[in-house]
DNA sequence: GTTTTGACATTGA
DNA sequence: GTCAATGCCAAAA
């Protein structure tokens, strides 16, 4: 599969990272989903990583990064305050309610039980 | 080249 | 609920 130009091009992670990036963009506004999810739905399941590794290449990008937490609904980021509350403060701006400080109701807003109720009842 | 670190998940205690 | 061990793999050191 050809790709735009960028560094990346003769490396086939960056095929991986792309699949996950599309994923990512699907997150509606006000969801979240975790890591875990992104993997495996890009077929990779044992690979929650390596989201974490493309999210991190990011540099500015209309990909909703902020979307994407722990399987726990926590933010990750442990080294980086500064972009651990900008996503803190993207996901309120977006309607997402914190059980704790960095920590979201996933129950709530979790994308694919969303999606599944959407099949459900939708 | 090898080793360590890291925006993680799962399992078992 | 927490914690540690383990697996995964890319980037940095």
């Amino acid at each position: 599969m050809h790709r735009s130009m960028n560094d990346y091009d003769d490396l086939p992670d960056a095929e991986v990272f792309e699949e996950f990036y599309k994923i990512v963009r699907q997150i509606p506004k006000g969801k979240v989903a975790s890591y875990g999810q992104i993997a495996k739905m890009a077929n990779y399941p044992e690979d929650a990583r390596r989201v974490g590794h493309a999210l991190a290449a990011l540099e500015d990008s209309e990909v909703p990064w902020h979307r994407v937490v722990t399987a726990s609904g926590k933010i990750a980021m442990p080294t980086r305050p500064h972009l651990r509350d900008r996503q803190r403060d993207l996901l309120l701006q977006e309607g997402v309610e914190f059980i704790d400080e960095y920590q979201v109701h996933m129950q709530r807003y979790d994308w694919q039980v969303q999606q599944v109720q959407a099949d459900l009842f939708g």
